[in-house]
DNA sequence: TTAAATTCGGTAAAACAGTATCGATTGGAT
DNA sequence: ATCCAATCGATACTGTTTTACCGAATTTAA
C-alpha cells in the first residue's frame, strides 16, 4: 500500500458514499472521470487516490468494478473491523452523537457514555448506557477501549486527557475546543468548528472581493 | 494582507483561543516561540502564520503585544461583524448546534431554525424559534441572510441546496452526509465525520506500525 | 476483424506548504 | 555605556501534494 497524504485520507470516505450510492442503483463498473465530476475532483486526483489503496486495475472502457473497490475502501478505511468508543461528555454535542446513526456504517460503535451530572447517569441514549464518570478509570481498563470521543467543556480537558491515557486510552476524537497535549504515542483528532466556520466565512469573502 | 493557506487558516482560530487564555491570565507580550511550544507547532510556522496577518511587528526579546495580536485576528476572521445564518433540520446534532456556546464568540449568530418536522415547528431552543420549513424562503428573502447551517439527513439534501440558494443562500455550513453539488459563486464547508475519524484510526493504525 | 474511443497507470512538472537559516534589532544585565 | 541573549522578519531551501502528460491496453462498434 503506498504513502498516503492527508488530504488523500479525507477523500476516502466521500468515495466510499458516493460509491454506495452508485451501487444501490444496481451499476456495476464506474470510471474515474465519472467520481471526479461528481464530487468535482480532478480525473487525475481520483485516479491517484483509487490506485493508492486498489489492488485490482480497472479496465479501459468500462471502467473500475464498483463491488471491488467499495471493499477496497472499506478494507482500506478499516470499516470492516469495527472499532469500539467511549464518549465523555453527554451534554448536547455528546448526546447527539450517541444518537448519529451512521457510526455503525463508518465501523464505529460507542459501547458506554460517562458523564458527572447526577442528571444524565443512568440514562439509557440509543442503547448506550450513561455511566458516572468516576467509573471509568475502571472501565477502560477491563474493556480495553482505546478510543475515546470528548465532548465537555474546554477546562477540564487536559485533566481528563491525562487520565484516560493513563489508563489505556490511544486515540482521541476531540469536539471539544481547545488544546490537548499528549505524547507521540496517542492520536488526536480535533473537530474544531472554530476553524471549519472561519474557513467557510474565508472563502466567501475570498468571492466576493473576487467579482 | 498575504496570501493564506487552507491548512493557515485552519490555525488561526486556534490561535484565537490559545492568546484569549494569555489575556485573561493578564499577560502582555507572547512570543512566536512560547505560542509554537504550547500548540506543539514549530517556530517559524507561528511567526510565518502571524506575520501574514498582522499589521505591526512583534519587537525582540519581548515577542508581540498580546491584545494587538488578538485584535488582528478577529478582524482578519471577521469575528467583529457578527456572521448571521439560518440552521436548517432540528434533529439531534441541529439541536446541539442551536445550543452551542461558542458560536457568538465566533462571529457567528443563528437567527432561525427551520424543520418540516410539527413536534419541532414552534419549539424555541436557547432563544432561537423553529419555524415551519416551508416558511424559508420567504423568511431567506426577507432577512437576507447569506449562511446557512445544513443538518438534515442526506435524502433531500440537493434539492433543499438548490432551493436556498436560489433564494439567495450564498454560504453553507454542511453538518449532513454527503456530497453537494453547487456553482462556483456558492461557498460550502463540510464538516465530514466520517474523514475526521478517518484520519484518526489511520493515525492510530500508523503509530502501531511504527513501533 | 479492424478501427476508434476511452480509460488506465506511471512519470514528469508545477504549485504549494512547511522548515531552516541568517542578519538585524531590541531589551535587559553587568 | 556596553555587551549578550533573545526574538524578529525575510529569504532560501526542502519536501510534499497536486496537476498534467503520454504511451499502453482493452472494450465496443462498424
Amino acid at each position: 500500500m503506498k504513502y498516503v497524504s492527508k488530504n488523500q485520507l479525507q477523500r476516502y470516505p466521500v468515495y466510499h458514499k458516493l460509491l454506495l450510492n452508485h451501487l444501490k442503483n444496481g451499476e456495476e463498473f464506474i470510471s474515474s472521470r465519472v467520481i471526479a465530476a461528481e464530487l468535482g475532483y480532478s480525473e487525475e486526483q481520483v485516479r491517484k487516490d483509487l490506485q493508492a489503496i486498489t489492488t485490482y486495475p480497472g479496465t479501459p472502457k468500462r471502467g473500475r468494478n464498483l463491488n471491488e473497490l467499495v471493499l477496497s475502501l472499506e478494507e482500506f478505511l478499516g470499516y470492516n473491523d469495527m472499532s469500539q468508543a467511549i464518549l465523555i461528555g453527554v451534554g448536547h454535542l455528546g448526546a447527539a452523537l450517541l444518537n448519529y446513526k451512521l457510526f455503525p456504517q463508518m465501523g464505529l460503535k460507542i459501547i458506554e457514555a460517562f458523564d458527572n451530572d447526577p442528571k444524565k447517569v443512568g440514562l439509557t441514549i440509543n442503547n448506550i448506557e450513561v455511566k458516572d464518570y468516576s467509573s471509568i478509570n475502571e472501565f477502560i481498563k477491563s474493556s480495553g477501549v482505546k478510543i475515546a470521543i470528548l465532548c465537555i467543556p474546554g477546562e477540564n480537558l487536559q485533566v481528563i486527557v491525562d487520565e484516560i491515557v493513563k489508563m489505556g486510552i490511544v486515540g482521541i476524537w476531540n469536539f471539544a475546543p481547545g488544546v490537548i497535549n499528549v505524547s507521540d504515542r496517542i492520536t488526536v483528532q480535533n473537530v474544531d468548528l472554530a476553524s471549519s466556520f472561519a474557513v467557510l466565512t474565508h472563502n466567501m469573502k475570498q468571492k466576493i472581493k473576487a467579482k
